[in-house]
DNA sequence: GATGAATGAGCCTTCATTCAT
DNA sequence: AATGAATGAAGGCTCATTCAT
């Protein structure tokens, strides 16, 4: 019994899943406004009333699927070991780990844009939307303040801004990529390409911070 | 009746140019999706109708919105006289010039990330997008090459990436200012933090063409 | 042309009339809460999506209706003839009027009802709610004040007073029908019990008015 | 144990007991269409499902909800001691009573008004609907042979007629009390306003009702 | 050229009810 | 006895688009 109520747990957790899990490449795909509530819940094999009953509405599931994002992002943020690094080095990390996160995850960074398109209205009913982010701010704040004790980053950077240098330069590349790849008449999601705009994020990023 | 005529054309001209507008603000606000013919109508002062009849539908509605926003950009950029700069001024320029055209027209980057959203379909219609973008390249192109010569430009940049690095530290900051501006607690929006990202765009971009 | 442009402007209203009395009776059957716009469109073999282009959305449409309800009562009101009469009598003719008023048009009651169950929040809504009643209170007014010179009514009765005794007794009867008839196990709604009502009503007024 | 069943006997009691005073309340307030099961659930504090539990469906609650309010109404009329008074003056007791009744239990004459929209389908399916209305009809009958005997009441009116007459001028002040302050515009809900109205209502039943 | 009228398809959401323990 | 999970049917309303003049 103490089983199949573990079970059943599961079974309920699994289908919230299974419904996030939908709902998050819906919107992804067609932004909060392109985004079906009926296709979500095809994609989850789950009753679309389902979805209210456990979401509430359309935003909310978006707010959930917003928040469950950043969660995820945090998680593997949390799991880099940058320490072994001399700090130069290991911003550099961050800039590598940043594109492949959003390689990965293309859902992050179209969840995010449809979020500002709608002047983040979800983010804004949120309790601590700081916290989202915090990992990420720490990170850089450490790196660089060891930076400067180890003279190998320059002084005058706020982490703040080195965080939207590193995001804009991947960001742009990948949200952009089927306009871009179109007026430069090149594939920009080829591997080469993709490998080669890594190596200029690297290389730009690396003579900002030389001291 | 001659100045009827005149006066007749100016008239459809007139309103037609009003739908645009009207077109181009909704767009940009909401989307392509979130965008309303009604409201468009609305703003346009002009019967929803009308606009089917200049316009056909929704969708080339939002490919002349695109191109005329692309036309505008590259009146804007024939107009720089950069020959009087050394090429590595020269490009800070550009990076200047980039962002208070994205600053001074909010609706140009908006309107691109709803396309993008959209996959480009309607810029996949057009018949020679390249040309879109032709003059951006070409004065990159140019700088590049004169840089070059000049020796006070790093020999390998392409123009296309040093076009993407210029546009996304603007284009992120700006188009993503709701959400940065929660997460971290500061209004992005003020004066002195425009100037500021300013500053920093521009030194990373020297930083980063300095031979 | 100009015949055709009439015959447009009643095509239109005429729609616009036929959705009024469909909603009417939907109304008028169901209550507002169980009234269906689907139904209505049926009922007024119109397009339901016209429903919303003419009256904006149910709330509207109802508010439509119910003064299009005392409109017309008013105007029937307004083509009684009650001078001939010593004004006692008189107060019987609108005992009489009323009564065969409510027969002639149950979806009268019945919609008032409605309306009261929704708090009047409809006719709050209106700007002068007071001249949907207005001809009914002048007439009492008057009556009860000529009965007083013509000393054939008591003096000390309010126009409201008799309004609402007047209004009560048939109201009541032929609102409840449904379930007076089950609980006194007679069919109230045949012609001789409906006949001896109003003989009652009328003895009741009637003593209760005298001097 | 055996007072926990006492107990938990009790405790099923009061739910159930709980669950149709919600009901009461929120049909009362909402009529049957705009009632909810969530909603009187809510009220209950009860689960939803128990309410199918205990009454089945949404009909056979309300079904529960009238008979209940009869009932009462019944045990109070139980309770008149109308013998002490001359005839004449216990029908105006009974005008009293009456009153007072719609006044503490304002349920009770908008559940009949539902229930009469719905055109009395609940209370047909009732086995003895008759017994509902049983004692009320008794007491009247009693009261005009009485009256008769005593020669202080006319002689030709029937009990039902007394009866509608007596509720239809409570019944329409309360039920449409919302409509008729708007019309009128004053507050019939006012105490004044209130006493007033019971003293016309007995002025106007003794008038009618005297030899 | 210009416009009010009209519509089909679909969207988000609600609600009474049932399932499964 | 009691409850959280799940669902089919429908309901009000929206929206891009077309009709008809």
């Amino acid at each position: 019994m103490a089983n199949r109520m573990v079970k059943d747990k599961n079974d309920v957790a699994d289908k919230q899943s299974r419904i996030l899990q939908a709902a998050r490449a819906e919107f992804a795909e067609k932004g909060f406004d392109g985004a079906r509530v009926d296709s979500i819940a095809e994609r989850a094999q789950a009753n679309k009333q389902l979805i209210y009953y456990y979401f509430v509405n359309k935003d909310q599931l978006f707010t959930r699927v917003l928040e469950e994002a950043y969660r995820d992002k945090r998680q593997q943020e949390a799991a880099l070991d940058l320490d072994r690094f001399p700090a130069n080095e290991a911003i550099l990390q961050l800039v590598d780990f940043t594109w492949h996160y959003y390689l990965k995850n293309p859902e992050f960074i179209r969840l995010l844009n449809s979020e500002n398109q709608l002047k983040a209205r979800h983010l804004q009913g949120l309790d601590s939307p700081v916290e989202l982010n915090r990992s990420w701010i720490d990170i850089t704040q450490g790196l660089l303040e060891r930076g400067w004790r180890e003279n190998n980053v320059r002084s005058n950077i706020a982490a703040m801004q080195l965080n939207i240098t590193i995001s804009a330069l991947g960001f742009f590349y990948l949200i952009n990529q089927s306009t871009l790849s179109i007026i430069y008449q090149t594939d920009l999601g080829e591997q080469s390409a993709l490998d080669e705009h890594l190596r200029v994020m690297k290389e730009c990023v690396a003579a900002w911070i030389r001291p």
